[in-house]
DNA sequence: ATCCAAATAGACAGACCTGTATGTATTTGC
DNA sequence: GCAAATACATACAGGTCTGTCTATTTGGAT
């Protein structure tokens, strides 16, 4: 009992959160209460009790709860964009499979049940561009113009048509399949989606011979 | 002045709010809020300030601010259903042409400047599984069941290989198309997502006689 | 051992929140 | 015109919010 009753305290992964330094305490702890829950609704207060920290010490770290949220959403681009780049660097995809692994990338935070959405479009709804949140709204631009970007790079080694085009298409799917899968449950999203892709980027790819064979069937 | 400075609260629309009965305009005022910011951070003083009613006139006609939300959410249930179903009951429309009218739909929303995504994303945002209102996740809930159950019959008429699959790709391509819009703020993503929803659906028609052609591409 | 930075505990201010209470004015039905 | 329902204005209670303040305790380096 050397450190008071702090040991009941654990993160989501099971690893005790007092032997985290206390900035790391706090930062877990808020990340996971607002992804849960949500920004507005979680309290400085729960978020001190929860990880085991004094006030002073919260407000020595994180100026100000903007502060916190700007580093919570920063700390969630950061996992997210290693995670893709994980699945997407894999050895032996081709150009075209490296597209389409964004969408397995999907799978196992999908199969969580932790999972509540995408934390960015999550953001969005609370910090809209009528916020007065500077750093707040400029994060969470960051990540979709960050995304949009990586996007692009997987897609620029296809010899597409319309490339912006399918960027956006891609996107859709992606983001698309954050949303059912939060209000549905349903991991089969994943494939569905996946398959959409290859399917339009297949259709959009200029190596066939013929350039225009479906125009005109609905 | 007969009414006090009440002319000067005006709605959306620019039709004076101070015509309608006290329940409209409060709900009214509360919709255009909510949408606009959030629902947590929009108070019932302000709510009843911007609306130009009294709080117990407000409180004798919403018992509860959770009572207040729950019903905002079917008001936008009700006019968004109204909208997917005028677009695409217009006369002259094939069945696909009828699946394809929902990304119609969508433009003219996407291009107001008062767009801010889709409510019942940016309510799930606020009221997640966690959260301690049934009514509010009971009518988000409605919604996302009442959109799927609206695009399978869509696409019922359509000779797919996977109908339920086709199902799930569209409903990501509209949810998706609305995240899109909401970060971007570029209607491009209504005619490419049209044009994603054709060639995906035209694919899946099992009207061609070879039953697979698309193999092994990438 | 001692010093010092860091962390802890907890009270507090001021603003905001939801919901209630009280009393007055206005509209509406007859 | 008059009575009853409705809406108005405003104060207030009890709780929660962010952020500040004071004072004490811990832990590591010298």
């Amino acid at each position: 009992m050397e450190t008071r009753g702090m040991l009941e305290f654990v993160d989501v992964e099971g690893q005790p959160l007092n032997a985290l330094a206390p900035r790391e305490r706090i930062l877990k702890t808020a990340s996971d209460l607002f992804y849960r829950f949500s920004i507005h609704s979680v309290g400085i207060d729960r978020i001190i009790a929860e990880s085991g920290v004094a006030k002073m010490t919260f407000y020595k770290h994180f100026p100000s709860k903007a502060d916190l949220i700007a580093t919570y959403l920063r700390y969630k681009t950061d996992t997210w964009f290693q995670m893709l780049a994980t699945s997407t660097e894999r050895a032996g995809l081709s150009p075209l499979e490296r597209v389409l692994a964004i969408f397995d990338a999907l799978e196992e935070p999908f199969r969580a049940p932790s999972f509540r959405g995408c934390p960015f479009v999550k953001g969005l709804a609370e910090f809209g561009p009528e916020a007065n949140s500077p750093d707040v709204q400029a994060t969470i631009a960051a990540y979709f113009k960050g995304l949009h970007g990586f996007v692009a790079s997987l897609i620029e080694p296809l010899p597409l048509s319309k490339p912006e085009r399918a960027v956006i298409q891609i996107l859709s799917l992606f983001q698309g399949a954050m949303v059912i899968a939060q209000s549905t449950r349903d991991p089969a999203i994943v494939e569905a989606n996946r398959d959409a892709a290859r399917v339009l980027l297949e259709d959009a790819l200029i190596t066939s011979p013929e350039p225009e064979f479906r125009s005109a069937v609905g």
